[in-house]
DNA sequence: CGCCGCGTTGAGCCACGTCAACATAGGTGG
DNA sequence: CCACCTATGTTGACGTGGCTCAACGCGGCG
């Protein structure tokens, strides 16, 4: 895990997107900082305690991350990439602010919380495979692939081990519903299984 | 449960505010109707799909829900209230959308959908103990107090089963964290035992 | 080369789910 | 008023899915 956010992006500098490594941090919670709103990958983001940091909640294609820096001008949570993303800044300085865009970033924000809380319900196995389903992506031939995020994060996610996420992972490999997945994270194809469709 | 969406609120007929008790249906997904904010209670928003309905998210006093009405005109989600609540309705129609309100009301999104997922982590006892923390008010002497919901819904909001969440409500109560709470459902005053404090 | 982080897999155990019986409150109709 | 029914909550007995703990494999890196 490295950290970008010793070089924070400040509102005065806005760059046209920015690609973050899967594994990195984001930006961490209490600095300086703008929205972004998720081009591509996915992020984790964890509410801070004075305990530790818990797991709270998902952002994916579309979503925006940090839209408190606009009211308070720091973020609120730490957010980090479970896969390689591309971020581009929301709501640039300058830009007024669009009721119709907020609406829409509200209504997406509370259906990404609804697939966040389902992906705590249900068996292990279910679990983990929405996860999957949830991360995959369409490439241009049609089929989908994924970016394995560290098990850590799926199991923060899910609310499961490590050990179960891995056994729940070799089961969809045995399964032939992923393929190729050696001892690494890396990209993914599921396959056209239909129980893949739902 | 007693639907009350069969006489949809309609922009044109704002009312002042509006009173839901205990295990009420307050709207259905796809019916139409106006967004409103939780003045006080507690409501719990569910997803709808053809298995069913899952239990989506909570809202709490400061809450908005239904805010997706603003674009489309009609609810995404169900909700129903699970304490006695008193909505009043949220932007009404001819106040133009304040981007401040709406940034403010997006952050308390994201920060009870964290809470919403944190009720889902931890062992069943602290789980449903955190629920009761969420759920308590203070009032005018001081001292706190709690609507109980009921058993279906804590078990839902908590992904336990509902003889464990009575198990831990047992237990609170045995260890006098939870007052007077007998065979029905209804109010209790959390005693000022310090462990309640966090 | 040796260390470290991450992933995999097995063995055993326990917290919670499942199932069931019962208690209590409220409603309804006589 | 009681008799009865239903919905909800309580509690016990028992089974099991997933956690714990541990050993090991593999790759990257200094």
């Amino acid at each position: 895990m490295q950290a970008i956010s010793t070089t924070p992006v400040s509102a005065s500098s806005t760059p046209r997107s920015l690609r973050i490594s899967i594994g990195e941090r984001i930006y961490v919670a209490g600095s300086e900082g703008i929205a972004w709103r998720v081009k591509s990958g996915a992020v984790r983001l964890d509410r801070v305690t004075p305990e530790g940091s818990d797991y709270a909640g998902l952002a994916l294609r579309g979503d925006v991350i940090g839209a408190e820096t606009l009211l308070y001008g720091r973020y609120s949570f730490e957010a980090s990439a479970i896969g390689d993303c591309e971020l581009e800044p929301w709501l640039s300085a300058g830009t007024t602010l669009s009721g119709e865009s907020l609406l829409q970033t509200l209504a997406g924000a509370e259906r990404r919380a609804a697939d966040a809380l389902a992906l705590r319900a249900g068996e292990a196995f279910e679990r983990v495979r929405r996860l999957c389903l949830l991360l995959a992506r369409y490439r241009d031939d049609g089929r989908r692939e994924i970016t394995i995020p560290e098990l850590r994060d799926m199991a923060a996610i899910t609310n499961l081990t490590e050990a179960t996420v891995s056994r729940a992972m070799s089961r969809l490999r045995r399964m032939g519903i992923l393929q190729r997945h050696g001892h690494r994270r890396g990209l993914v194809l599921p396959g056209a299984d239909p129980a893949f469709a739902i």
